[in-house]
RNA sequence: GCGGCUGUGGUGAAAUGGUAGACACGCAUGCCUUAGGAGCAUGUGCAGCAAUGCGUGGGGGUUCGACUCCCUUCAGCCGCACCA
């Protein structure tokens, strides 16, 4: 029982008992099932095995924790797991660097970083835990392999590839950032190379579709650029004296009369096949765009370049005779790798036609005149001229009529084409899945038989990138005797890691299971995740892929929802110094913090800070004032509460303010609302300090007020408010209590204050009974010298009466 | 260039179209203390002794009333970008 003495908050004292008590008591134990409770899951994206938590994980992790805690409080029985995406490159570049094995320094920071998880106190069921480089993980990403290849979805290509100079590997189209590898920063090129593919392309549509996703507009607008749809009309152009034609894309059919000239790609096939390659100045102008780099080429800021070509096409709908050029701003890439040249309606063939002395043909006109000069494209709507039977239409009626017309025609054909490009998925790397096929002497595909897997990715002792996987140097590894067909060659090629992020929320709901990846009943009981919180640079990766492959595996038939993660919060990006947190750059170390303050502090300081998808500079000048405040509500609730003299009114208005403050948080803490709910607590504490001064609420009444407050702070500081809570008395564990109700009528006040405006301007207020009537207030005004002052002279000739909130006088 | 977000005290920030700056940090003064620290009390948007005036990046508008809605402009951050 209370005792009367002071004692002091210990923070480390405190938060060491609990976190061994919750350990051996596994109270965060999940069950799949609990009858009366729904069921609701949490998932923060897990993280790398780097080493050491740093504050940017505190920030990603705690908050996340404090509202899956938030959840249970509200009666839901929640599921709050966590793991390590523990295959990647820094495990082998450690490797390289210190000669430890990869796999050693992996588990050493796995075994390191849980230790850490637990001193930040958040509510993980670590009998879920899961690690992606175990071959129970991994063996499951080689069978989702072999099935998307037998369902065609993964397939091996010849192709150009990005690659990464400083990580030797190939990078997915994903993983390039302004020509830069999103990993190491190098500046990529491109190589032609046979690799992996999983065909995302085929869901491009399907992923367009993000109707049910309650996420931040943000990242879906982002996946939908990502994605980019565009729809138009491939165009073949027949090439004089040939019996070959070069497509093109357009999504400006409308145009299609003013083209004056082609453009291919330089890596365009045409090129070569015509051998157009033979004039000197083509072949020159080609070696030199191979010397750009990818960055300098899509420069939007670069003069744009081409050359003539000694061919010529028929323009389908005029039949004029038009040139062909090739120029290095067409991409291979994308739509066909061809162009046809609009310089009046487009800004780049403006240019390119002013430059090399082009027609430029006006068809689309502002004002329907037909001999526009222009000084730069018109790319705007207008009325079509210069287009035969089109002339007088809008444009974009035309823009119909002339997709009608060149489909039944047979000239080309409406095309709907996607930025997005299939997921590149092999890299040349040895921390990874080892990819599941094999190869005869004929080159041919064999994939692993199912029962032979998992294909344990062997122990090796040189890891430097080479360009190829370090798995090639494994002699053991690299053959295998086949019993029907013989000597076969693996691929020593691993997997991206993003195919372990892809479906390892699935793993997390059920556990345990070695004979099949997941059990459906148990992952039907859980999926979708409920509440998925993460950071937004993950947006068209990660959490891309895994829509796209939550979207495989229900076509593969081991799930039926289409969507992996119902809702998102992207938590803001907590800068140092401007600079993003990361090992690399910062690491800022919360153990000083810790163990100065304690954890409890350290949480809730960083819910304080702000909003938390806002993020900012870190700075921990504030801290001191949360344990100030966590130090007051431990003297406060830990020292006797005397029952003085009990007043009517002190007690409504305790009522009132325990009522209003549980609406408030309530609200703050469903919306993420964090900083604002614990200013709101700050205030309930601040009044709950006065009160106990005065001794003016009954015993039980202030206990009940202190029980209120010691909930709602647990999600956010589990530790204190679970000492306290048993300092009190109470046998169960705070984190096992429901949340507070509030009554709506209880929240009502019987006075309120009256705003007096004087032409909108606050001049006045006076504190009032509810509902007094306007001939009250009326005698108020006319009594009040302030509002004397302001109308003196002046003739009201409005008034705005807002019932029990405001009167505003308009005075002229 | 296109798209999105954000601009509020010395600082982090708060405000269903109705008291701008809640809650904190910091600072100031006082109490306590041998002292430092901690703690407690009071104050703290700016200018002014005051009355009062001004004040949410700038300009305009809607409204009795605008941080909030609309138009425009500037700055910062993020994303995309020769996408045909």
């Amino acid at each position: 029982m209370l005792k009367e003495e002071h004692n002091t908050y210990i923070p480390n004292e405190v938060e060491s008992k609990w976190q061994s008590i919750w350990k051996e008591t596994d109270i965060y134990k999940t069950s799949d099932n609990v009858s009366s409770k729904k069921n609701w899951y949490a998932l923060s994206m897990f993280p790398y095995p780097s080493g050491d938590l740093h504050i940017g994980h505190w920030f990603a992790f705690t908050p996340a924790d404090a509202h899956a805690r938030f959840q249970r409080l509200e009666g839901y029985n929640v599921l709050h797991p966590q793991g390590f995406d523990a295959f990647g490159l820094p495990a082998e570049n450690a490797a390289i660097k210190r000669n430890i094995n990869p796999k050693k320094w992996t588990f050493d920071n796995i075994n390191n970083m849980q230790k850490q998880f637990d001193i930040m106190g958040n509510s993980y069921d670590w009998n879920r835990k899961l690690i992606t480089c175990t071959p129970e993980y991994y063996k499951w990403n080689q069978k989702f392999f072999i099935e998307m290849y037998k369902k065609g979805l993964a397939y091996r290509k010849n192709g150009p590839v990005w690659w990464d100079p400083i990580d030797q590997t190939t990078l997915a189209n994903e993983q390039v950032v302004d020509g830069k590898s999103e990993r190491s920063g190098a500046d990529v090129i491109k190589k032609m190379m046979p690799q992996w593919y999983f065909k995302i392309t085929d869901y491009a549509e399907e992923l367009l579709d993000m109707s049910t996703l309650e996420w931040p507009e943000k990242i879906k607008q982002m996946q939908r650029n990502w994605i980019g749809k565009s729809e138009g009309v491939t165009i073949d152009f027949k090439i004089e004296n040939h019996t070959k034609n070069i497509s093109t894309f357009t999504t400006r059919i409308d145009t299609i009369y003013g083209v004056t000239f082609v453009v291919l790609a330089p890596e365009h096939p045409i090129v070569t096949r015509l051998s157009l390659d033979k004039n000197k100045d083509v072949k020159n102008y080609i070696l030199n765009s191979q010397k750009l780099s990818e960055i300098d080429r899509t420069s939007t800021t670069r003069e744009k370049t081409g050359v003539q070509t000694d061919i010529n096409c028929i323009n389908p709908v005029t039949n004029e005779k038009i040139p062909v050029f090739i120029g290095d701003y067409v991409l291979a890439s994308y739509g066909t790798g061809a162009v046809m040249g609009v310089p009046a309606h487009d800004d780049r063939d403006y240019i390119f036609a002013k430059k090399y002395s082009l027609p430029i043909k006006v068809v689309v006109s502002p004002d329907g005149s037909s001999d526009l000069e222009l000084d730069h494209a018109f790319t705007g709507n207008g009325t079509q001229v210069n287009s035969a039977e089109f002339n007088g239409l809008s444009n974009i009626e035309a823009k119909q009529k002339i997709s009608d017309l060149i489909q039944n025609r047979n000239l080309g054909k409406k095309t709907i084409t996607y930025h997005l490009r299939d997921w590149l998925i092999s890299r040349q790397r040895y921390w990874g899945t080892p990819i599941p096929m094999f190869y005869d002497k004929n080159n041919n595909i064999i994939p692993v038989e199912e029962h032979e897997l998992p294909v344990i990715l062997p122990d090796a002792k040189e890891f430097k990138p080479t360009g190829q996987s370090p798995l090639t140097l494994d002699e053991k590894f690299l053959y295998y005797n086949h019993p029907k067909l013989g000597k076969l060659k693996r691929e020593t090629d691993t997997m991206d890691t993003f195919m372990d992020s892809s479906w390892y929320h699935l793993k997390f709901a059920s556990p345990g299971n070695l004979e099949v990846p997941f059990e459906k009943e148990k992952i039907d009981k859980w999926s979708p995740v409920d509440q998925y919180m993460g950071g937004a640079e993950h947006a068209v990766m990660h959490l891309l892929y895994a829509r796209f492959f939550n979207k495989v595996l229900r076509d593969l038939g081991y799930v039926n929802f289409d969507e992996p993660y119902k809702r998102l919060f992207n938590q803001g990006v907590m800068l140092a110094r401007h600079m993003k947190i990361s090992k690399r750059n910062n690491p800022l170390n919360p153990q000083p913090l810790v163990e100065k303050y304690g954890t409890d502090s350290v949480r809730a300081y960083l819910m304080f800070l702000g909003p938390w998808d806002r993020g900012g500079d870190w700075s921990d000048s504030g801290i001191n004032g949360i344990y100030r405040w966590l130090n007051r509500i431990w003297e406060m609730m830990t020292t006797k509460y005397h029952e003085k003299e009990v007043l009517d009114l002190d007690s409504k208005n305790l009522s009132q303010i325990s009522n209003q403050t549980t609406k408030d948080i309530l609200n703050g803490m469903r919306n993420f609302r964090f900083n604002t709910s614990i200013a709101t607590l700050m205030e309930y504490s601040n009044n709950l300090s006065k009160i106990k001064k005065n001794g003016t609420v009954s015993n039980s009444d202030w206990l009940d007020a202190c029980k209120r407050l010691l909930i709602h702070l647990s999600p956010i500081c589990p530790h204190i408010s679970e000492e306290i809570w048993n300092i009190m008395g109470n046998k169960n564990s705070i984190h096992l209590q429901s949340n507070p109700s509030y009554n709506e009528e209880l929240l009502e006040k019987s006075t309120y204050i009256l705003i007096i405006q004087v032409n909108g301007k606050l001049r006045d207020q006076v504190e009032l009974e509810k509902n007094t009537s306007k001939e009250e207030i009326k005698k108020f005004l006319n009594n009040s010298e302030k509002i004397k002052k302001h109308i003196a002279g002046k003739k009201i000739v409005k008034e705005i009466y807002i019932e029990n909130k405001l009167m505003n006088l308009v005075v002229k």
